[in-house]
DNA sequence: CTGAAAGCGCTTACAG
DNA sequence: CTGAAAGCGCTTACAG
């Protein structure tokens, strides 16, 4: 390992001054750079990341807590896209990406306890519906290290979010405008803000809109999967078919595929009989041809790298909620029906 | 922060005694033992990272050098499975997971050079058809950092892959047993080892049951995505409906998916009029109820964790080419057919 | 403009 | 069993 020490041998400068080159201080000569420099390059000397951590109080590392136990990690096709926009744009500010995990060595800690074993000096939170009130998720909210959340709102730190609302408003209204008139939903019953808000919103769309609010047409599922689709639509068809409503809105793309994978099987086609539509526009959903609303993965992860940064870098940041707008994105399992 | 001084004043003992404690050290008395770590508990000492690294010559950290400039990065399906159940593993074994970029602050640099940086214990590759050829990957495999590589092979270096051949040979046989004599192919004309091997395989099974090898059944496509699969579709559409082969065998679900989609449009349904396969098993091929060729993607992951492991730990570890077996997925996207 | 010295938080021979 | 001292690779006042 060449170290600023073998710099200094072959130089002939102190360590202080090759220190100073290294860096651009000013107040080193024109000569002492050109050398210096020379000999860093032959010698392919790079810094000691670790090092330079300790003296400079600042590891130019973010961590990502990626913490959903219940789901598949990184498969998962939002935060997956939102982590990758998010690394791409703490690469280019020269911040490097570490996983903050709950060991160090093989001893159990909480994130907060990793987040100061690697000096991170921010940390970007991602935490599933149920994992966001756990006691070591806290340790890093309370605690004074610069954070940003994603997804699931903390008091006092900024959460940078799909506007759950307007998306959720702007697909039932074009579900409405396209003559649905007892639109049904299926949804998943946790604490999750994404989740919380669509559900609120789908009922007071229904309100609003003088629509009967029908609870055999307002489906419990399990997860946010395609399997708790499947089971969603078994529990439409119990009604019996007369009954099932014209339109289902769907809190998830993954559930909305089951739905209409097992409709198809009770030989019920979308959007013929029934218009259905999701949220989230992942990959499968334009296979699918599923009319949906798109969460902009990319923006809410360089938003999320803007706020962090601007959190690093400036002394009086004001934590807030940001809300990323959604596109309606119209496809083919939805129609417009006649009055 | 609290330090090992501090420790050290609050108990008494000095730094290096402190250090031995925290370190399980023997040569400790049990006072010394159950004071300190009373303390440490207290005090919420949490050891230094950095400073940790330069003393021992070892970061606890595995770089992940996931270079695909054509590709979604974290969004690429495979990838990104293979990459969960690595960063799980390793993180049981006591190791932090960082994502190696070719910058260091805004100065440019290779892989190797960031992995020097981060003082990295051992890295792993996963290196895009065109980029695994590149310099910058070159520098790491060259050097001699602890690595492992994943679906692509270089020379002393230990990969880990699906066993194309043999993935490739079942679905063909199974295509061949279900009584299809005329099957095409879809790939892409890259010099990725997978899609080579499972090329070369297509082209020896035909040989080998003395199938007539028809060009105009073999279409190239432009990359592994949807769309291309749509447009291999308008390729075989050109040889006339009455010329369209009785399977196609695709290099990956994605282009299948794009296949089927497209042939849909023509009025051409899979499997009543044509069987259509893929390769991967990627989440929306159940959706799509697609015959295909399981990757196994979490073994992979974990068969890589368990050889770098061995890698860092062992004086004699010799490189090695890892073969993942793949699982046939017979779905409802091909049928049998009378002779 | 340059460098000796002290220090960051840690570990490791070594002496006692 | 314990600790003073040196050292890892780096940076930063400070003196000249």
């Amino acid at each position: 390992m060449v170290t600023i020490y073998d710099i200094s041998k072959k130089t002939g400068y102190s360590p202080a001054t090759v220190s100073k080159v290294l860096n651009n201080y000013r107040g080193t000569s024109k000569k002492a750079n050109s050398i210096i420099k020379k000999a860093v390059e032959e010698m392919n000397y790079i810094p000691n990341a670790g090092a330079r951590s300790i003296m400079l109080k600042k590891s130019h590392l973010i961590g990502i807590i990626l913490h959903v136990n219940s789901y598949e990690g990184l498969l998962h096709p939002l935060y997956a896209g939102i982590i990758q926009s998010f690394k791409v744009a703490m690469e280019n500010a020269g911040y490097d990406i570490i996983f903050i995990n709950e060991k160090i060595g093989n001893k159990k800690v909480s994130f907060y306890d990793h987040c100061q074993y690697r000096a991170v000096d921010g940390v970007l939170i991602i935490a599933g519906p149920d994992e966001h009130i756990e006691y070591s998720i806290e340790t890093v909210i309370s605690s004074n290290i610069p954070k940003i959340s994603v997804e699931s709102i903390y008091n006092n730190v900024t959460t940078v979010l799909s506007n759950n609302h307007k998306g959720t408003t702007d697909i039932l209204e074009y579900l409405y405008n396209s003559n649905h008139r007892n639109i049904g939903l299926v949804y998943v019953n946790d604490s999750s803000t994404a989740t919380t808000i669509r559900y609120n919103t789908y009922i007071d769309f229904l309100k609003k809109h003088n629509m009967h609010i029908n609870h055999n047409n307002i489906v419990v599922a399990e997860k946010y999967d395609h399997l708790s689709g499947e089971l969603a639509c078994d529990k439409f068809m119990k009604n019996g078919v007369e009954n099932l409503p014209d339109a289902i809105f769907c809190i998830c793309d993954k559930l909305a595929i089951g739905l209409i994978n097992k409709f198809s099987e009770y030989l019920i086609s979308s959007p013929e009989q029934i218009s259905i539509c999701g949220f989230d526009d992942i990959s499968s959903a334009s296979y699918f041809s599923l009319t949906t609303v798109r969460q902009n993965k990319e923006q809410i992860g360089l938003s999320a790298s803007k706020e962090l940064l601007e959190l690093i870098n400036t002394d009086n940041y004001v934590s807030k909620t940001i809300e990323i707008n959604t596109d309606l994105v119209i496809r083919n399992t939805t129609k417009k029906r006649s009055l």
